[in-house]
RNA sequence: GCCCUCUUAGCCAAACAGGCAAAGGCGCUUGUCUUAGAAACAAGAGAGUGCAGGUUCGAAUCCUGUAGAGGGUACCA
């Protein structure tokens, strides 16, 4: 019987389908233990080999923690709503459900066939409508919520109404505020709170609600005619796209995700996540601490107000900055500056985030003839407006202390404004170059600060301050709130319908709020969402719905916790089952989603978690992000001017271009010339000149995909190869965090492997699997083996363990072992990784249950263990010969021997030994 | 600019706490089988660990400097 992976693979899929083998049960004796994947978007373009590179980790873990007893989830499903489909639909008319349902058979389809142990009755998908009722729900549930900073955590407005009708709302010290810069709010008493209408206290509750309705700069990307959240924008342009992106003042609905910023930050400590990703968050959340401040305006009432790390540094402003974007641009700027600074505004405004980043070495900025005095001196200090400083961080304003922050010092420079020093450097520095900007020195020339180092006269100033009313001590955050809305079609519609202009939630029992058919799957004529187009589409018959939908990271964000209870049709998921499941205890994806996705499904499983429905804080305990697999582009080179094509050792003969081609026509880099006149037109009637008779192309490394023809397909792998061929393969490629080219050479290796495994058990067609008890040498192979896999997989390190087996088959074949006991464990060692193979074997062997749950074999160290040992001695670190010792003399009677020893004598020459290291079982070095 | 990671035979890689003479696979060479090729099986060659120092009895492994590659992030006050 020989192995025929087609046959055996079809076979067990069909099985584990039918016998369901790898359910998973909401409640259980057995430890719990979840893996999860990120889940995919289903795109037109199926699966290529870099994809399936953390399912098969995922799966191999997954099966491992079966074979040690724990009850395991497994589930994977579709985020299904997304751009694609949509522009997909814009250009073709077709329904994006359609195309979404197609390319999730495909996606399902070549999943299958690579054999992933999935529950796949917990399968869900985002744009089901029985899955976003539930991301509404939360929706709702945020909308009604907000942020109580005594209790430090999410509350039911119902709460802050109580506030409010008992305290009333002192304005902006109130301690119910997460953030005192942000909202434009005046006081008022209980007593007034009773008398506002619903639309005024609708609008003070929006300032506190989780998911609201609010005004803000947004990147606004015109091409796609929707905005974007900020981890959607890569420097000034759109990530799917790259489209040109700018700043747009809009109404928004938006996630108050910035009231969870320092528990987003301090909750890093407590997961095992990779350092690179923890410290990416760390700087996206950007905590910084420091004092908020307020300038008053010169010859009118108002003050300017901004925030700074640095109030030790007041004595040292020379001058104010704000945002082009800053409000009191317009009302502070002099009559004879108003030209000047309209041009500059206008300038600043419609430059795009692109632009304006791609020139930041450039100075501008221009001079608003307005004052205001400084908070201690009373002097005058002019205000200028500059795009250097952002509108959407801290208060879009800036106090200038040009001698020690290097911005200001550019700006001053170029701009010839006085540069006071203020503090003593604490090493030798050139203030005409640049600013000292260390934490470091004495304060001078700072009234009340003089003498004190920078730490203590930050303390001192902020005292100051507060004594003065004018600030205080703030910690601020990089992170801003997450624009929630998209001017698109296919995403999760919000449920929210406007009565006399006040936005309301739908009920629970009205969801899910379905998406509305329309025409055609662009903005009206007027630049409204897609949504407005549909007829009819109104609440009760009679009120408008909110138009705009979620982003694509709604849904994604809670994702996790339907699994744990797919089917329910009453709740998001039970508290007994989330009580069981609790969170992910290992997650696998990719990097990018750093400071998207992993952040927001932080946020949510807090807000969830405030709100008493699940009983974690984090969504995963440990998270491993895998490497990208790049694509080996093949390229042909056509010399410039002809048809013809060289081969590529001869290319340098010739002035050439490089075409990429198909890589399904090369096999190691021989192209196939009949493939390639197949293909297209162009290469139809080419020449060709070859070397040794083959046309050779040369190889390139980039990104794997349709654009550079080097997409490789998991199935034809499967089918040339086998799914266990391909899983070993893809672990074999390297150490799974990083990133590496795909290679298909190679893969015969594994291949040979799996064959020669077979040949343990079948000899020329002959089962020749006996039951002879097993020797010495035998059992220190498989125990060997057990111990080195056992580590690989705890530790994730699962290229080692395919050498592992590599060397442990070789060994067995060596020593002519066909024995059950041996055998029989190392079929379970090696089923998480090729688990039809083993399935197969094992039912050879007897057995009539899966050997998924088989328990994993325990490693023996008495089988391992050696009596004496063959002891490398050498002389100043230089191995000379070996010598064997029994292990039990001691280090001292060790050496002893040595030193007896004829072939000692002879390195030594007669020279006295100084110093003899005994390292058991390991080394002896002799020092001369 | 700043932060992180990596550098071991032609290629992919292992060596987990410094300790044998640096695994395994691909490719290559040779042989067996075969009409031939492929496959299969067997045998073999090929590195002193980017470079320069240092610590140590002993360094691929630790430290310093330096070069190269990759990734992340960037006017955040």
């Amino acid at each position: 019987m020989d192995y025929n992976f087609t046959e055996i693979e079809k076979k067990w899929q069909a099985r584990w389908a039918a016998e369901k083998t790898f359910r998973a049960e909401n409640t259980s004796s057995k430890p719990k233990y979840y893996v999860l994947d990120m889940f995919p978007y289903p795109s037109g373009a199926g699966l290529h080999v870099g994809h399936p590179l953390g399912y098969i980790a995922s799966d191999i873990f997954s099966r491992y923690k079966r074979h040690k007893g724990f009850n395991v989830l497994h589930p994977m499903g579709y985020d299904s709503f997304g751009l694609p489909a949509e522009q997909y639909a814009i250009q073709t008319g077709q329904h994006p459900a359609l195309t979404t349902e197609q390319n999730i058979a495909r996606y399902r389809e070549q999943m299958d066939k690579i054999g992933f142990s999935y529950d796949w009755d917990r399968e869900v998908r985002t744009s089901d409508p029985e899955y976003y009722k539930w991301t509404q729900w939360i929706f709702i549930q945020l909308f009604n919520s907000w942020y109580n900073p005594r209790a430090k955590k999410a509350e039911d407005l119902s709460t802050l109404i109580h506030i409010f009708e008992t305290e009333g709302f002192k304005g902006l010290s109130h301690d119910i505020l997460t953030s005192d810069i942000e909202h434009e709010l005046n006081g008022f008493t209980p007593a007034e709170w009773k008398t506002f209408d619903e639309k005024r206290r609708n609008d003070i509750l929006m300032n506190f609600r989780l998911a609201y309705l609010g005004e803000a700069y947004v990147n606004w990307c015109p091409a796609m005619g929707t905005v974007l959240a900020n981890d959607e924008v890569k420097d000034g342009v759109s990530e799917r796209g790259g489209y040109p992106v700018e700043r747009k003042l809009m109404k928004q609905w938006s996630m108050r995700i910035t009231v969870y910023a320092q528990r987003l930050l301090d909750g890093l400590d407590k997961i095992d996540w990779t350092d690179s990703l923890k410290e990416a968050q760390r700087n996206w959340i950007g905590r910084s601490e420091g004092s908020s401040l307020r300038f008053s305006l010169k010859d009118r009432e108002g003050s300017i107000e901004v925030f700074t790390t640095r109030p030790d540094t007041i004595f040292g402003v020379s001058f104010v900055t704000l945002a082009p974007e800053h409000e009191l641009v317009d009302q502070i700027t002099t009559a004879e500056q108003k030209k000047a600074v309209d041009e500059y505004v206008a300038f600043a405004k419609n430059r795009s985030e692109r632009e304006r980043q791609a020139d930041v070495t450039k100075i501008s900025g221009v001079f608003t003839g307005a004052y205001v005095g400084h908070p201690f001196t009373r002097k005058p200090i002019p205000v200028w407006v500059g795009d250097y400083v952002l509108a959407g961080y801290g208060t879009g304003a800036v106090m200038a202390v040009p001698a020690h922050d290097t911005r200001d010092h550019k700006f001053a420079g170029h701009f010839g404004l006085p540069r006071p020093q203020v503090i003593e450097p604490a090493a030798a520095h050139s203030f005409e170059e640049d600013a000292w900007g260390e934490k470091e020195g004495k304060l001078i020339n700072s009234d009340f600060l003089n003498g004190l180092d920078v730490k203590a006269a930050i303390k001192k100033a902020i005292e100051e301050i507060e004594k003065l009313g004018i600030g205080k001590g703030k910690v601020n955050y990089r992170l801003r709130d997450a624009v929630f809305g998209r001017q698109r079609y296919w995403g999760e519609p919000i449920p929210i319908y406007y009565k006399n202009g006040i936005p309301h939630a739908l009920s629970y029992e009205e969801l899910p709020l379905r998406l509305p058919e329309v025409d055609k799957y662009l903005p009206t004529e007027d630049g409204e969402p897609p949504l407005a187009r549909a007829n009819n589409w109104k609440y009760k018959g009679e009120f408008d719905y909110e138009t705009t939908t979620m982003p694509g990271w709604a849904g994604s964000s809670w994702y996790f916790l339907r699994y744990m209870d797919a089917k329910n049709d009453k709740e998001f998921v039970s508290k007994e089952t989330a009580d069981y499941w609790q969170n992910v205890d290992l997650y696998l994806g990719g990097s990018e989603h750093a400071t998207g996705h992993l952040l927001y499904v932080r946020f949510w499983t807090m807000f969830l978690f405030d709100r008493g429905y699940i009983n974690v804080e984090e969504p995963a305990k440990k998270l491993i992000n895998q490497g990208m697999i790049q694509g080996t582009s093949c390229l042909v080179y056509r010399i410039n001017g002809t048809q013809k094509i060289v081969s590529a050792g001869l290319k340098d003969k010739y002035e050439t271009t490089p075409i990429h081609i198909d890589v399904n026509f090369a096999d190691n880099n021989a192209v196939d010339i009949d493939k390639l006149k197949a293909w297209r037109d162009d290469f139809a009637n080419a020449e060709f000149e070859l070397e040794s008779g083959k046309l050779i192309c040369g190889n390139q490394v980039e990104k794997m995909g349709k654009r550079y023809h080097n997409a490789v397909n998991p199935d034809d792998m499967c089918n040339k190869f086998g799914a266990d061929t391909l899983r070993l393969y893809e672990m074999f490629l390297g150490p799974l965090e990083l990133s590496k080219p795909w290679n298909t050479n190679g893969i015969t290796g594994v291949s040979g492997f799996l064959k020669k495994l077979w040949r343990l058990f079948y000899k020329d067609g002959n089962f020749v699997v006996n039951n002879e008890a097993p020797n010495k040498d035998e059992l220190k192979t498989l125990h060997k083996t057990i111990k080195k896999i056992t580590d690989d997989i705890e530790r994730f390190s699962f290229n080692t363990s395919v050498s592992n087996f590599m060397i442990c088959v070789n060994e067995l074949t060596d020593l002519k072992c066909n024995k059950k006991e041996i055998l029989e464990p190392l079929l379970v060692l090696i089923s998480p990784y090729a688990p039809h193979i083993t399935e197969e074997l094992w039912e050879h062997l007897g057995h009539k249950e899966s050997i998924a749950y088989a328990s994993f074999p325990l490693f023996n160290e008495e089988h391992v263990k050696e009596t004496s040992f063959s002891y490398p001695v050498s002389f100043n670190g230089k191995v000379r010969f070996n010598v064997e010792f029994d292990l039990s003399l001691s280090k001292e009677d060790v050496e002893k021997e040595v030193l007896t020893l004829e072939q000692t004598n002879n390195y030594l020459e007669g020279k006295a030994a100084k110093k003899v290291i005994v390292v058991p079982g390991r080394i002896i070095n002799i020092v001369v």
